[in-house]
DNA sequence: AGCACGCCGACT
DNA sequence: GTCGGCGTGCTC
């Protein structure tokens, strides 16, 4: 936060001519003159400070013209600081490290003092040593000593780009010793954590250390303890490699042209017009599950391929659409460059230079890929635009959909947004005029749209089934596993049991770090929290009343798994959520397999809603929906209704007629029944009209400012100083129209020890707002007493903590 | 962050 | 009279 700013150096005039905007350069910084790197961000030919050092080395241009525009915008829209707004853009940013390397010159002509004689013969013995290494062995006093040496030849200076420990590999334990010396020692010196991590590894496999974690409970300081012992190894073990490497070549014999009915030829027209004008474009591609929107605009890139020009596609989550890349890399072959964040630092960077080096046209990635370093950019494509995971929830706190904006203005490109549930806001500005916007409103080919029950559990547990799949829900699973078609299973929480309390004094276990109730894993025999990790071995005595009343409730993912094998014993299960990944298999595998048909049955969280295509599946149940109803953010509604159309979407993708039946205790409730009409125009109408009442996007813009800190008194007396201050300064300049509400503590109001409070504002973004609202972070920050206390500003946040 | 300065107590 | 531990403030 203290140095990164503007800092202005003179361009000596060897580099005249190299030095642009976007450089990136070497720089002495600070009284010790240490080498920085650093990114030019203006050239200019005077300056308000006196003595300028020297760029001492230019590196190369790591950014655009464009990109340094956007590094200033984005800079001035998420209040982040320079280095975040580069870190977002660069993968090699933070992965190449820069370093000089000493060895020893010519030093046969001169005479050296003592010091000096010992400097160099420590050089001349460490074949690799830096300047870190120096100052470690002789103290910071010799730096005036290794200049007039570096200067003289005595010492030569190599400077080298190494590339940082990479992804490709995964920390692997295992036992180093036998299982006795292992029962020894645990006898010895060990503890109930050694105990668990070594019990693990008894099977004598290597395992994942992250995973290792999980299972024993434990953090990774345990394992390096039993590491540091000798007892266990840790290797890294090479993971395989992209799934995507081997599918460069594309399929030249069937380059088909794509097809498209009437509707859907009617949006790609109206589109390829905005693609061909000058100026920069935004249109909304509105199309119900299965209408084939894909094709649209596969349609349009191959257009803008025929051209030669550069495309950005993307998607939601890389890794749980295989199928998407899969349909790109058999079409454009290696014209395509894939950017998201499992890969490894190596992988990225190879394709962030195939696209800087203009060997790709087409980057399909995750939200960052919006980032692709393109000299030249002529569609932009935004799937599902509405997914809550293009907004970043860490600094900078940018939206692509704006930094697609941004770019596209710069370019004169057309921004293409698709979707089938339409964020509101964006829905609202293509109605207004403001995006233009194509509608398709057929499924494409024979699919139908599913069939969709909605079953009450009241009635259930009246009829006296207990169990959480219905009696309605478990015929329609037979009768898809009769007919050897495929199920998907939706559950929002993930864990054995969501709930653990006491059933004399109605306490209930929550992280000790979190205001959060512990979640039941049985894949562990753990209590554990989701939001900092912590876990706890299961308890039956009440902490608070020490009666024997502890009771674990509510179902999970991993609970779901264990009622379907006993109510489908025959049928073959596969579970998808966070708790199922490692390296043996991962998400893409399980989806793989699932479309391969090895599965009937398929649970899973979230992960599960996205994107799949699978013609075999033509059965899909929402296990209880009314955990999404009732958060209190109002976004809840919109959230709630897309995800319900994605998952229903997801059955009877082709002849075979779907249906999907959804699980609830609030059956009357009316996001539901709009869900069940798959409407997504009613359910629109009705939300703009709750967004227009209570003064939300996209009728304003949202300010939340959180305070988070280790002290709870401290944290509230924070957030109600910058309140008033704020109060205070929005009469000064007589904003009008601004609602700002009273400091309250966040929906989880603690989180791995830390207190949080928000302040939340509804306005009209503008210039004149950041500004006030930027000085007011930097002078917190000023503040002493603050300083263990951290205010973050979030313009326009997905999600209101 | 990382370095240097300066203040103050401990030790020769 | 000097050494070093720690708090403070600056880096073009």
């Amino acid at each position: 936060m203290s140095i990164d700013r503007e800092f202005d150096y003179i361009i000596p005039n060897k580099f005249a001519d190299i030095v642009l905007p976007g450089s990136r350069v070497l720089v002495p910084f600070g009284r010790g003159n240490r080498h920085k790197e650093g990114i030019a961000i203006e050239i200019c030919n005077q300056s308000l400070y006196s003595d300028l050092k020297e760029i001492s080395s230019v590196v190369d241009r790591v950014l655009t013209g464009e990109m340094v525009e956007l590094v200033k915008y984005m800079k001035d829209r998420s209040f982040c600081g320079y280095y975040d707004a580069v870190k977002a853009m660069l993968p090699l940013a933070l992965r190449l490290k820069y370093k000089e390397i000493y060895s020893v010159g010519d030093i046969s002509k001169k005479t050296y003092n003592n010091l000096e004689r010992k400097i160099l013969e420590y050089i001349a013995k460490n074949k690799k040593c830096s300047y870190d290494s120096l100052i470690n062995k002789f103290g910071a006093d010799i730096i005036d000593l290794i200049e007039p040496l570096k200067e003289n030849g005595s010492i030569i200076v190599n400077k080298t780009i190494s590339k940082k420990a990479n992804d490709a590999f995964l920390k692997c334990a295992s036992l180093k010793v036998s299982a006795n010396e292992a029962a020894d020692y645990i006898n010895s010196r060990g503890n109930k954590k050694h105990q668990k991590v070594l019990d693990i590894l008894l099977s004598g496999d290597s395992v994942p250390v992250n995973e290792l974690c999980y299972l024993a409970g434990v953090s990774t300081s345990v394992v390096s303890t039993l590491e540091k012992y000798g007892i266990i190894e840790v290797k890294n073990i090479e993971v395989f490699r992209s799934p995507y490497k081997n599918k460069f070549h594309r399929n030249e014999k069937e380059f088909k042209e794509i097809i498209l009915n009437d509707e859907q030829l009617n949006a790609f027209n109206g589109l390829y017009e905005l693609y061909e004008k000058d100026s920069a474009e935004v249109a909304l591609l509105y199309g119900i599950t299965g209408s084939g929107k894909t094709m649209i605009y596969m349609k349009l890139i191959d257009s803008v391929l025929s051209i030669n020009g550069n495309v950005i596609l993307l998607v939601p989550e890389i890794s749980l659409t295989p199928q998407i890349t899969d349909r790109f890399y058999e079409r454009y072959g290696d014209k395509v460059a894939v950017m998201h964040s499992a890969m490894s630092m190596g992988e990225r960077y190879d394709e962030w230079k195939r696209i800087k080096n203009g060997e790709v046209n087409i980057v399909i990635g995750t939200r960052s890929a919006i980032f692709a370093p393109f000299e030249r950019i002529d569609l932009i494509i935004i799937d599902e635009e509405q997914e809550s995971t293009y907004k970043s929830e860490n600094s900078p706190r940018y939206h692509a959909r704006d930094i697609a904006k941004f770019r596209a203005y710069k370019h004169s490109a057309l921004l293409l947004l698709c979707s089938a549930t339409p964020s509101v806001e964006s829905y609202a500005y293509a109605l207004s005029g403001k995006y233009h916007l194509f509608e398709v409103e057929k499924r494409f080919g024979e699919s139908k749209l599913p069939s969709v029950h909605i079953i009450d559990l009241k009635e259930e547990l009246k009829s006296g089934n207990r169990l959480i799949i219905g009696d309605f829900l478990r015929k329609e699973i037979e009768k898809n596993l009769k007919n050897g078609e495929q199920t998907i299973l939706f559950l929002n929480r993930r864990g054995y049991n969501t709930f653990i309390g006491c059933k004399c004094c109605g306490y209930v276990m929550t992280c000790p770090n979190c205001s959060i109730s512990m979640t039941y894993h049985s894949s562990n025999n753990l209590m554990m929290c989701h939001y900092c990790g912590y876990s706890q071995e299961p308890v039956s005595v009440c902490p608070s009343c020490r009666e024997p009343g502890i009771r674990f409730l509510g179902t999970g993912t991993q609970k779901l798994e264990d009622e379907i094998h006993k109510l489908f014993p025959e049928a073959k299960i596969v579970r998808m959520d966070l708790d199922t990944t490692n390296y043996k298999m991962s998400h893409e595998k399980i989806l793989g397999d699932f479309a391969k048909g090895n599965y009937d049955i398929m649970i899973g969280t979230q992960m599960v809603t996205k994107g799949l295509d699978i013609p075999n599946v033509s059965l899909v149940g929402v296990i209880l929906a009314d955990s999404m109803l009732f958060a209190d953010d109002f976004r809840a509604n919109e959230r709630t209704f897309a995800m319900l159309t994605q998952v229903v979407g997801r059955a009877g993708r082709s002849h075979k007629p779907g249906r999907a039946v959804i699980q609830t205790y609030n059956p009357d409730n009316n996001i539901l029944k709009l869900s069940k009409n798959q409407d997504y125009k009613a359910f629109f109408n009705e939300e703009i009209l709750f967004r227009k009442m209570m003064k939300y996007p996209p009728f304003c813009d949202i300010y939340q400012i959180i305070f988070s800190g280790a002290d709870e008194e401290s944290v509230k007396n924070a957030a109600f100083t910058i309140c008033e201050e704020l109060k205070k300064q929005l009469i000064s300049i007589q904003r009008k129209n601004v609602i700002l509400y009273n400091p309250s503590s966040s929906a989880i109001f603690k989180i791995n020890n830390k207190y949080r409070y928000k302040i939340i504002m509804k306005c009209k973004d503008d210039s004149v707002l950041r500004n006030i609202l930027k000085e007011l972070q930097i002078s917190f920050y000023k503040e002493k007493a603050m300083k263990d206390i951290s205010m973050i500003i979030d313009l326009n946040p997905q999600i209101i903590l």
